[in-house]
DNA sequence: CATCGCGACTGTATCGTTACAGATTTGAAG
DNA sequence: CTTCAAATCTGTAACGATACAGTCGCGATG
């Protein structure tokens, strides 16, 4: 027996460690190539090798290597979510990386989260991503209409997915919540309620949805004939005590809205604030409709009306796509958008 | 020049790709070693030689390739953060994520969130990362008394940071919230403002900070001089409705508190839904203090005393604690507690 | 003048995996 | 009795980095 074969190894690897190939090439007596391919369930290989190789490689619990197969083939298994860190109040990011790693635990897939500071510097954690190869596949958010990292990330062939459009005539996977739908149901509820003024609390004017939910709110505003008050001193990102104040001020000017439609849960709460500063009373004076992402506002007033956005589901979804088009599947099947529904109040309970 | 010198690359890297340590070799004429060394600043290499290789390194924008690091080395440079995903209802994890990343941003580290979903699987992330050496460093939550990821983790020698502590006799990394001490303040509050029939809504028994809570809950009571009203039907894992529907029939009861400590900020939500429920007013009937994560309370109830848990700073320092222990910094100076304190209520606006 | 030590640098092997180009066997076709 | 093709299997090199064991030149030492 010549020992100038190396690619079989007649010493068992040195075990304590983790199995490896060459683990289940001594066990099995084969090649490492082979056994490298009989896992790939490459053509070239017998089928009864195949299942030796399977069952070997199942009993000693074989997990191949990452960082192995991540340096020979620059596949690196991993998704990258890309947020800010300038964080939203309430959160938006908890049950968005629960969705996400809910999919992806059926995956070999890993999530690392890629955080930038500034706005101005929303660039940086993709040209990094690209620059070191360090993800399969981007998720981002805060998506613009003419949104420079779509564009990078399109022009260099890496898979990603937004949530939220965008409006560049690039064809891309995509999850989004239909804000227009929302603003224009939300219109329709208000006015159904005798509310004609109506004011609305918008997201960031640079962000896609903001020109959805203003098109559906002004759709809504026609249709259902009532009338504007403007309010854009604020939106949704700024601080909850810029809205107050802002929307105080509002309520007290003879302009005062009897309807409110607010784009984000947690602006909702500072619009009320700003309201009962104003001597205004929620559902006397003014109705609102809001958006939520979680339970409070229907808990602790009810009076709003909330249309559920489930960030993740959205997490799911934007999961489902990444991979969808790591796998090759045409962008135009990966383009999702989920419908806002009004939630029911909280159930009473049962209990005499 | 005899081309047996493999080492010194006189091919030209085939360009187009991020730059390696070959890269560097051959535009600075030296071996592949040798830029490696000189990198790592090793003493055997020339003051001057580093300073060349340090500035090429930096003008191409030198990046190790993690995976080549990671093969040869084991080291992952990855921290890995478990969480359950059966999501508290207010995201916590949101603001968690944030506060890791922000440490880690300036350093190796990248952040990758490994998930488990039922609770007998707590171990299973564990394992994983232990098998496969996925990461260099494990943040772990809610943590037990006794807790066999501690004891796994300790005994395999992985560095790690519970967020919660445990009572095992291993000295280990962690952060911490002063749960003793918030339920004793909030004892003591509640007190001087005359209440003296007590209720705790408290965490799941199994978890540590459930006896810190408690004990604080009893010994201010002792202190106090109050009175304690059972309430053990259901903890703050429960649902929201059975939270309420069971604290509605309490309110009813002829044993009802007067007073209110809860040990989470959802929870407090659906307490308040019980009481109104049962016909009961907030202020009026009941007083109540609750640990809160973020702002809605305080927005939407400022009746409510809140103390605020600020999860980002736990975040934080559990990234530092984490990074401390790979580093081989002693357990001992890597745990910390946070000390609650009572939130000031929202300012109110300044305009007239 | 050999030898030693030291400073500065380099080649080789290796981590685990896979692409690629063989190698070996078998059986059928000529 | 070649010759060839198909079916299986295998060795080598490479991905990028680092541990280790050198090599080389040079001034100091005996």
């Amino acid at each position: 027996m010549d020992n100038k074969t190396k690619n079989r190894p007649l010493t068992p690897p040195p075990d304590g460690g983790r199995p490896t190939l060459k683990t289940i090439a001594f066990m099995t007596g084969l090649g490492i190539t082979t056994v490298s391919r009989a896992l790939k369930d490459a053509p070239d290989i017998g089928a009864e090798t195949k299942e030796r190789v399977r069952l070997v490689a199942k009993q000693i619990g074989y997990q191949p290597n990452r960082a192995g197969v991540r340096l020979r083939t620059g596949k690196t298994n991993v998704i990258s979510l890309v947020l800010t860190l300038e964080e939203e109040i309430m959160g938006i990011t908890s049950p968005m990386v629960v969705g996400i790693t809910e999919i992806l635990a059926g995956t070999p897939y890993h999530l690392v989260v890629t955080p930038y500071s500034a706005v101005k510097d929303a660039m940086a954690p993709i040209r990094y991503i690209l620059d070191t190869g360090a993800a399969d596949g981007v998720i981002i958010s805060r998506t613009e209409p003419h949104d420079p990292r779509v564009a990078l990330l399109t022009e260099r062939g890496l898979p990603f997915v937004t949530h939220g459009r965008t409006e560049m005539g690039i064809v891309h996977p995509y999850h989004d919540f239909d804000n227009e739908r929302f603003a224009y149901e939300a219109v329709r509820k208000l006015v159904a309620r005798g509310r004609r003024k109506l004011v609305l609390l918008e997201p960031p004017p640079h962000l896609t949805f903001y020109s959805h939910m203003r098109a559906g709110f002004e759709r809504g505003l026609r249709d259902f004939q009532a009338d504007a008050v403007g309010f854009h001193q604020t939106n949704i990102d700024h601080s909850l005590v810029e809205i107050r104040d802002a929307f105080e001020v509002l309520m007290r000017s003879e302009d005062a809205p009897d309807g409110i439609v607010s784009g984000s849960g947690s602006g909702a709460i500072a619009l009320i604030a700003g309201l009962e500063m104003a001597k205004k009373k929620l559902s006397e004076d003014c109705d609102m409709v809001s958006k939520s992402p979680s339970d409070f506002l229907r808990w602790l007033r009810p009076e709003v009306m909330t249309m559920y956005e489930d960030i993740r589901v959205a997490g799911r979804e934007l999961a489902k796509a990444v991979i969808g088009h790591i796998d090759g599947q045409p962008p135009e099947t990966l383009q999702s958008l989920s419908q806002p529904e009004f939630q029911p109040p909280i159930t009473r309970g049962l209990r005499a």
